[in-house]
DNA sequence: GGATTCTTTTGACTTTAGTCAAATAATCAT
DNA sequence: ATGATTATTTGACTAAAGTCAAAAGAATCC
């Protein structure tokens, strides 16, 4: 299996012994998942990390009856449900495919199984949870200090094709607007 | 030293078992901060993780010069800058005690020989970050899918006589509205 | 391929929040 | 205590975003 990309992700976190490379390539599996599949149903727990090889995903809940976007993904990175995989508790959130993808994953055991095997792995365990907690930390950060439109043009900065894979509906409930208000934002 | 609270607070988390509690007594220390003090300055790596036995404080960080407030904290809470504490980088932002405060510490070096010392308190210590991290998500999700007024009921809520102790532009800020917004939301 | 459905845009209007300035209230230092 | 400083409120106005409804554009399905 082609496991380039992976590769190439972690080891931008810390380098990868060659024998852990060669146990990753004994246990991550790879699959085809098309567009519209949920890769996680709220109520559900997050079993698995999965590393987007290609194609792109969101992650929404439901308040009040409304769906919102928490975040997009693309190719090259690493997504999960941060609380409910690292909790083994009920997910709050759905992760939702929006372009077909190709996806290479592993189970919360497996992640374990290499903790204690490799553990010096616990370092880019660690950092990937810190990455993602600055991640989190960055998105109320840019609620309370950006105005919409800035927010907006950091999303397209971050993700330039957006608009061909995410609906304006998607993305206004990312950004924290109506998407009349998007697509006026668009529109200028 | 009486650390009948802090053990409150962490046995809420997880038990203490009684050579644990034995440890933290040799190796807390207590201090009396008084109002206006930094207890972390941006820049500088945050080394301590705190209980605030009774005082309140607040973190907040400077964008484009300006400083907003990211949270806000009160007695019987542990309070860490967590980016810098986990990360041992220098913190973006800065902790500011608002009313007088008692705080018991350790150092993250005791807290690492704690993980050792004591294989179960790693649970508990994973469980406080899985704490922080969903306070974050959820301040973001209250920035996205709430409205100013109702942000500010809900931070009353958590701390009822916040107006005693943090001025009308520190929740302002935090809230991410102007102060003369708040002002006018408090009026009616 | 054309009707149907879903998505996006536009328009007119309302509500909410921001801006700037001045007035009032509260706090602090001597 | 009292004058000075700082914080909060209020007013009049502007700007931004929300609402509701309808029209235009795309995508999808027999």
């Amino acid at each position: 299996m082609d496991l380039i990309n992976l590769f190439n992700t972690l080891n931008a976190i810390q380098i990868l012994p060659a024998d852990l490379q060669l146990k990753f390539q004994s246990i991550v599996i790879e699959e085809a998942v098309p567009k519209k599949a949920l890769l996680l149903k709220a109520g559900m727990v997050s079993h698995r990390i999965y590393f987007i090889k290609a194609g792109f995903v969101r992650a929404f809940y439901y308040k009040d009856g409304n769906p919102y976007t928490s975040w997009f993904m693309g190719s090259g990175e690493i997504i999960i449900s941060v609380y409910s995989f690292f909790s083994r508790k009920p997910s709050f959130e759905n992760i939702e495919v929006l372009e077909d993808c190709v996806l290479q994953s592993i189970s919360w055991d497996q992640l374990q199984q290499l903790y204690l095997a490799f553990p010096a792995f616990n370092i880019t365990g660690r950092l990937i949870t810190e990455l993602y907690y600055i991640r989190s930390e960055e998105r109320a950060i840019d609620l309370q200090t950006l105005t919409a439109s800035q927010r907006y043009a950091k999303l397209l900065a971050q993700y330039p094709n957006i608009s061909q894979v995410a609906s304006l509906g998607q993305i206004a409930t990312y950004l924290g607007v109506k998407q009349e208000t998007l697509s006026r934002i668009r529109a200028k």
